[in-house]
RNA sequence: GCGAGAGUGGCGGAACUGGUAGACGCACUGGACUUAGGAUCCAGCCCUGCUGGCAGGAUGGGGGUUCAAUUCCCCCCUCUCGCACCA
């Protein structure tokens, strides 16, 4: 054994052994409780970057962890490899995403393995697998039978980078998630899939995840945004047709002095058709539209409006009120249309200040005695309270109100109350190449047809020309959009728009219960072994993307019958980033450490521990390369206290706990079986991994104070030997190489992940004596020893005669005296 | 604006159900070994005072509950993240 601890030496040695041995391989087994672990696979950019290096090793120890407590564990790896940066990578480079792809991945993975990761590499695939997407196709042509798959013109984000559209979710305040640049508006006809059929049992589910972060599920509730609330129906003045509205303030509908419609509104050229002020409205309308999503959402834009010239009628107060089209209504949200109360909505106040527009005060605060005078406003009242001005409405309270007053339109079938989300159905189409094509056919005779089954897969073409412009270059190859219509057999043309990459990333996971199954697209009889997820792990920017398109796909796919569970992932943890200088590491911040040179430095060991002894893993972590040194001298020093001793530690026998020993080692002893205790308790509880590294940190501590003074005893290398023994087992999860050869090293020949957790035995934990802390009205004044089993009254008795606390009290008579059993005294005088 | 989370030494972070605040590591200081060490080992290391041992003050600030508060409650300040004209 070297005297010197070299990771070159050791690491790819048992990184082949590992692989050789196929101890990562596993199989659906009956007989033995599973556990299916995850980490978000990469997009296969090119390198392995910090974050990735974190997160899997995250999951490393847990999968290590729970192999050696008899569990049977899934622990997949895979590539999320469709996406833009390929297509633009390979438009620089003169060369093929799919090449540039699968050089990457070949890479990636080496990188991977560097890093001793323990995936079961069988059952690795890449979702540009032809034989993986194709299933991705199939589901699409169900959810099209279905309904949940649709077709329909909208107004979509469209980034003008990246050249496609882009889901609601993609955009982080009216920017391109990808590219950071604004995003427009644009009407195009576009794939959707109907999440929101599926609004109430994903928000209803959130309440029935206690195994993930309460901030992530906020966040899903957030985004589906459910509010309960009224329809109601306001008749168009001139008598043909009606403009409906959704509020949550049917209360303060007799407050209503206007109406506020969306550009996009469907009515709005008729109401202004004819009238004096048609073009204004026009016009204004062009630029409302035009107006870039960035500035709409970051409250940029100027609150606008124009006369449309029409009027509606008030359904309770029956008066005739003004029409306005106003650039703050959405039209996706609701009907497009909103009634404007405004002595009661800060925003119609504002609105009616600028345009002259009456307020009528409808709801005074519970405690005020007279309503307030309209002209005396400075601001909206906007709170609940007790209805005045209303007709037979007044004196309800908003809430009793609310219903009453849409029970009353209701009867009238002009009103009825209803639930109404924020989420909106997921865009899938993308404008761009390389993606999953959709499998449907456009027929000049029949229209929209889908592909049929048994012709899936329909491929996508490798022998394209990438256009510079970035323009996806399937509508202009010929080979692929000309086809035949399955139905009446003239000329077809393929729809040439790719399927957001989201879609791939969300029933991956299932996949790798089953990768190889090429007679559907997932076997229950596996799948159901291992699925749900036990623990997932990731980061948190995909709190409501990823997190939520998946946990919408199982839902969809355990409808169809293809899954058996009702979610994707039991527990998740979000694990923090990866920082330095203070910013997250970026190549533009120029402040990127690379994860090889690390491990050609210090070894993957090192880069693992460092990972997981900087911070908990849900917390940022700050990279500092003295922080890495400190993890490599810790291994180190484990190494040379194996190293330095081991003629002796391999002629001892192990201690077993039964001989009395001598204090001090009695000591180490007990050390050992607390450190097991809270390593256990750490990895396997709390997913506190800084902590589990700290404790055996002390015991290493520990044993060198102990060589420190060698006491030549008979029982010293035995109960050494148990130490060093749990030193190696407990830390093998998370630095597995040095484990492995430490513990061959002390004369085993089997894997050290083939060795059964350690255990602690709760009467090595005891020791005979203990230390109370004695305080005097709360001040720490003394310690005192007394024995483990000494009653509440001994230990009492013991304090009150220690001299020092005597002095302390100075012949006072106690008050009061609180005994902790093992902790403390405390004496009130 | 709304929602969530967090503020502890020079730094990263401990303290699991209220019970010795600062485990463990980094940095720093001193010493040992050494031709030398940026290797290794040992010791010290929150602040203030006489400086041995103590005493007092410290967990963003203020108040409260309690024998006892980093931990529980109220108010305020700061930071981070998410959502943001949602009717």
């Amino acid at each position: 054994m070297e005297w010197k601890y070299s990771p070159k030496s050791i690491e790819k040695k048992w990184q082949e052994y590992w692989e050789r041995e196929r101890l990562f391989e596993v199989r659906e087994d009956s007989g033995r409780e599973k556990y299916y672990l995850l980490e978000m696979f990469p997009y296969p950019s090119g390198r392995i970057h910090m974050g990735h290096v974190r997160n899997y090793s995250i999951g490393d120890v847990v999968a290590r962890h729970l192999r050696m407590r008899g569990l049977n564990v899934l622990h997949p790896m895979g590539w999320d490899a469709f996406g833009m940066p390929a297509e633009n990578a390979a438009i620089k480079a003169k060369t093929h995403p799919a090449k540039w792809t699968y050089d990457n991945i070949d890479y990636m993975r080496s990188q991977l393995k560097k890093l001793g990761f323990s995936y079961d590499w069988s059952r690795e695939f890449a979702t540009c697998d032809v034989s993986y997407y194709r299933w991705e196709q199939l589901f699409f042509l169900l959810m099209y039978r279905k309904g949940l798959a649709y077709k329909r013109s909208a107004y979509v984000n469209w980034c003008n980078t990246c050249q496609t559209v882009l889901a609601n979710e993609q955009v982080e305040g009216g920017a391109c998630w990808r590219c950071d640049q604004p995003v427009i508006q644009k009407q195009m006809e576009q794939w959707f899939f109907k999440i929101t059929d599926y609004a109430e049992e994903l928000l209803d589910y959130t309440y029935k995840l206690p195994g993930w972060p309460e901030r992530v599920l906020t966040m899903q509730q957030n985004w589906i945004g459910k509010s309960f609330g009224s329809r109601l129906v306001f008749p168009l003045e001139s008598g043909d047709g009606e403009i409906t509205v959704f509020t949550t303030r049917a209360d303060t509908l007799f407050g209503a002095t206007f109406m506020s419609i969306a550009p996009e509104h469907p009515l709005v050229t008729k109401l202004c058709r004819g009238k004096s002020q048609e073009s204004d409205v026009l016009q204004f309308i062009e630029r409302a539209k035009q107006a870039k999503r960035s500035d709409r959402e970051a409250d940029l834009l100027e609150k606008e409006g124009i006369f449309t010239g029409s009027h509606c009628i008030n359904p309770v107060t029956g008066l005739k009120i003004p029409v306005y089209v106003a650039n703050f209504v959405l039209m996706e949200y609701g009907t497009g249309a909103v009634m404007a109360v405004p002595a009661h909505d800060q925003r119609d106040f504002e609105f009616a200040g600028k345009y002259g527009l009456p307020v009528k005060v409808v709801i005074q605060p519970v405690d005020a005695v007279d309503p307030p005078k309209a002209e005396e406003l400075t601001a909206a009242f906007e709170e609940d309270g007790v209805l005045v001005n209303s007709d037979a409405f007044s004196g309800m309270t908003s809430g009793e109100a609310r219903d009453a007053i849409t029970a009353f339109l209701a009867e009238k079938g002009l009103g009825e109350t209803t639930v109404q989300y924020r989420l909106r159905d997921w865009g899938i189409s993308r404008q761009r190449y390389w993606g999953a094509p959709i499998p449907i056919i456009y027929c000049d005779r029949c229209g929209t047809v889908p592909v049929p089954e048994k012709d899936l897969p329909v491929v996508l073409p490798t022998d394209v020309a990438l256009l510079a412009s970035g323009a996806s270059p399937l509508p202009v190859h010929e080979p692929f959009v000309n086809t035949v219509c399955p139905e009446c057999g003239g000329p077809g043309r393929r729809e040439t728009d790719t399927m957001d990459t989201f879609v791939e990333s969300s029933w991956y996971f299932a996949r790798f219960a089953c990768p190889g199954h090429d007679t559907g697209p997932l076997d229950l009889s596996r799948v159901g072994y291992w699925m749900p997820v036990d623990q997932y792990i990731g980061g948190i920017e995909h709190a409501v993307l990823h997190l939520l398109y998946s946990r919408f796909f199982v839902k969809v796919l355990r409808d169809m019958g293809y899954l058996d569970v009702d979610e994707p992932f039991l527990n998740l943890l979000t694990q923090g980033m990866v920082i330095k200088d203070g910013a997250k590491m970026s190549k533009s911040k120029g402040n990127v450490v690379d994860p090889d040179e690390m491990i050609e430095a210090y070894g993957a060991d090192t880069v693992r521990l460092f990972c997981l002894f900087a911070s908990p893993p849900e917390k940022d972590l700050e990279w500092s390369e003295q922080g890495v040194e400190g993890s490599f001298r810790f291994l180190s020093r484990m190494w040379r206290l194996v190293a330095e001793n081991r003629e002796k530690l391999l002629k001892a026998v192990k201690y077993d706990g039964e001989r009395r020993l001598p204090t001090h080692l009695l000591d180490l002893h007990r050390k050992t079986h607390q450190t097991i205790k809270k390593v256990t308790d750490d990895i396997g509880e709390r997913f506190h991994f800084n902590t589990a590294i700290a404790a055996v940190m002390e015991l290493v501590n520990h044993m060198y104070q102990i060589l420190e003074s060698p006491p030549g005893d008979d029982e010293l290398w035995p109960v050494f030997r148990e130490a060093v023994e749990s030193m190696i087992l407990l830390v093998s999860p998370i630095v597995p190489h040095i484990a492995e050869e430490l513990w061959h090293s002390m004369g085993y020949t089997e894997s050290v992940l083939l060795q059964p957790w350690p255990k602690w035995r709760s009467e090595a934990l005891q020791s005979e004596e203990v230390l109370i802390v004695v305080q005097v009205n709360g001040r720490l004044r003394s310690r005192i020893t007394v024995p483990a089993d000494a009653s509440a009254d001994q230990v009492q008795r013991t304090a009150l005669e220690d001299p020092r606390i005597r002095e302390f009290i100075s012949g006072k008579t106690p008050r009061k005296v609180v005994v902790v059993p093992n902790r403390l005294v405390n004496i009130v005088v």
